[in-house]
This record gives structure tokens, C-alpha cells and sequence, in this order.
DNA sequence: TGATAATCCCCTATTTTGGGTGAATGAAAC
DNA sequence: GTTTCATTCACCCAAAATAGGGGATTATCA
């Protein structure tokens, strides 16, 4: 059975040039391809795709939520992104909403047959920069205005912990973690605790 | 200028197969092979190696300090995991420690040398099922016993916020969030914020 | 018809939080 | 050898948040 295949993409160009290529790869069929979200959604009972590439700057309802809706209304879809974008925010929401993989769109087209076996064989094929964006999210800010005790009260914060709690997870006083909590927000110019996770998480502090 | 390299691995057979490969490749240089992380760390100024193909399974240190310190001694130094093990918890800690590529040891020696000059081109080099597990972390259970509403009430409690501010942002009433929360508790059969947080993150809930 | 989801209300008591001010210790840096 | 920094602890206050208990109304969906 060969490895069937949706593409949403809305430059015509680049989605016949990809159903080429690709219909005329051993194991591969292209099913269905469309130019927008809306239609490929409809038909995607009928079609049951196996690899979906899918672009993100579609008219209407967006990539990511078209992805999203794919895991909903069949959730063993698997989809690669195929697109120019390299902004973190967009390729993090892509993966967070069920991207499988995320190729950028100035790889050889013998990347695109690779990636699709990939993904296949339980990969999650990337372009080089991808990789290393989502490698470096799990890795912290080495220029934390924060010191080593301060970022791990902040850790604890970011739990849900209370005051109290750290404090006996660390074996110091209560009021030690209120002094490191103020001297945090203090840093980190914040009032808060939701204020504080968030620019600690943003910059990578924690 | 060649790339010079540092191996540490505690099984001679290996470090000796791996120095014989690399120096015979173009523009590599192995200037350095310890059995251990200590001896490694010792010489790090010295060696200044631009990449570092690190074990994780090494007596007394383990692999995942020395990536911890010599993130902290060498910031530019680049390491990359070779080991056996595809345990998630031992990857994801090895990444944070500032692992910048993560092989398993039953691929062929060529795709060492790829990945060298990988993570040399900004890239992140990854085994597949490693890939598959870094990009699986960004993405939600599917079998989770909380609602959509719920879900997202959870959310925003492990963001540090207080009902009120949720009750706000969500456009109803704070008695309304505390009703999703006692229901959550009730589902993940906990009794508080930290509790919640954890058991949902674990089991990605949230 | 029942189950579930989502919304809201009231009561109580305890804990938590944020802000202010101050201070002792020890280590590292200059 | 003084000074900066990190870490630790103390006490005051008032507002806010939290957890637990009880109950209720819609609307949807099977």
C-alpha cells in the first residue's frame, strides 16, 4: 500500500511542482491537494491521508489551527510544516497544536521524500535551524540577571508552590524565600508572581 | 583552521574507533580522548575543543555534569550525546544541561561526521526516535480527562495566575473558576495548585 | 431521560502574598 | 583589607487568594 498524501498549500506553483515530484516517487500517492484549510478539512474523511505537508500562511483559518483540527477529526494524521517562516513563536505553535515535523521551503526537493519516509519510520524530520530553535528552548539564559538560589525559588514558583513549601523543600526559613522573592521581582521589575514566571520563561531564566 | 574535538567515553574499543574515524576526515582534529569526565573538565582550557562528543554513562561524574559544567567553563564549547540510552527523563536533562545534539549508538559512523559539521552549520543533530521525542514534549495528551474549558483554566493556574485574573481573561465569573478548579482537583485527585501542576505536566495534560 | 459541561452563588477559615524596613553572616572580588 | 554580593533571618501590616463545604441553573448530547 502506497503512502497517501495531502498538500495544502496556496501557491498553485509550488503544490503542482510538490504532486509532481512526489506522485512520481516510488510508495507515494498524492490523494488530494488543496489551497486552503477549509476544503482540505472537508474532504479529509474521504481522503485519509497518512503525511499531510501543510503550509502556514493559508487564506482564512490559519495552518496551525488547521493542524489542530487534523489531530481532532483524526488524530493518527501526521503532518509535516512546510513553510518560509522561521519565527520561534510560529514554529513552537505549530509543533504545540501537533506538527509532526518542520521543513523550510529553501531545501533541496529531495528533502521533502526524505522527511516523508521520516516521519514515517517515528522521526520528526526538521530543517537545520528548526532543529536547533526547539534543541535551545529547553536550554537556559546564561545571562540571568538572577542568582543560582534565586532561580531555583523562582523554579519552584513556576510549580505552584507556596512560600512555605520552598521553603521546607530548601531547608531555610520562610521569610529567607519572601527576601529572595522580593529581591526577584525587584530584578526582574514585576509585582507578581504570573508577572514574574512569565518574563523568567520568556527570556529563559528558568 | 581544523575543527578540533574532545571525546569522552569510558570504553577504550570506542574512543579509539571514534579518534581513528575523525582524524582521518577532513578538517577534523581530535586533540584530546579522556575515560572520564574529571580528566576531561581538567583539560577543557587547554584542549579548547570546538566540539565535544560526550557519554553520558561514565563513572563517579555522569555525562550530564559535565555538559552542565562545561557550559559553564567553555560557554562556545559544543557537545554532542553519543550514548545507548533513549530514556526520556536522561535526554531531556542532557539537553537542558546544554547538550546541543543527542545520537544513539546504533547509527553508522558516518552520520557522526554529519553531525559534527552539523552542529558546526547551527543545527541540532538528533537520532530519530531522539527527534521525535524533543518534538512529542511540545505536544498534548490526547487522553486527558479534563475538559477544553478546564484545560485551559489549568493552564493559566501553572502561568502563576490568580482566579480573579483568570475570571477576567476568560469572561466569567471568579465562583466559575472555582468550580473548574474543585473539579479538577477532583479528576486528577489532588488537593492543590503545585499538585495539579505537577501531576498535569507529567502526564501532559497541559 | 440522564449525564456532562459550563455557569454562578453563599459560607467559613486559613494561608498566602506583596510591601516596607532592617540586619547578620560569609565568601569572593578588588 | 575593605567592599560588594549572596544568603540567611526578623517583624509589621493589610489585602488577596485559597481550599473545602454546600447548592443551583442552563444547555447540549447521547
Amino acid at each position: 500500500m502506497p503512502i497517501r498524501l495531502s498538500l495544502v498549500e496556496d501557491d498553485h506553483l509550488i503544490r503542482e511542482a510538490f504532486t509532481d515530484l512526489l506522485n512520481n516517487t516510488e510508495d507515494f500517492l498524492v490523494v488530494s491537494s488543496y489551497s486552503n484549510c477549509e476544503d482540505y478539512l472537508r474532504n479529509l474523511g474521504t481522503d485519509r491521508p497518512d503525511v499531510v505537508l501543510m503550509d502556514l500562511e493559508l487564506p482564512r483559518m490559519g495552518g496551525v489551527e488547521g493542524i489542530e483540527r487534523t489531530k481532532k477529526l483524526r488524530p493518527q494524521t501526521q503532518l509535516i510544516v512546510v513553510t518560509v517562516y522561521e519565527n520561534d513563536e510560529l514554529v513552537f505553535k505549530a509543533l504545540c497544536a501537533g506538527a509532526g515535523g518542520y521543513l523550510t521551503k529553501n531545501m533541496p526537493p529531495s528533502r521533502l521524500i526524505e522527511a516523508i519516509r521520516e516521519i514515517r519510520q517515528g522521526g520528526a524530520p526538521m530543517s537545520t535551524n528548526i532543529a536547533r530553535m526547539v534543541v535551545a528552548s529547553f536550554q537556559k539564559n546564561h545571562h540571568s540577571p538572577l542568582t543560582a538560589r534565586e532561580t531555583e525559588v523562582l523554579e519552584r514558583i513556576a510549580q505552584g508552590k507556596s512560600y512555605t513549601t520552598i521553603a521546607d523543600e530548601l531547608f531555610v526559613d520562610k521569610e529567607t524565600i519572601r527576601t529572595h522573592i522580593k529581591n526577584i521581582y525587584w530584578k526582574l521589575e514585576v509585582h507578581s508572581k504570573a508577572e514574574a514566571i512569565e518574563k523568567a520563561r520568556k527570556e529563559r531564566f528558568i
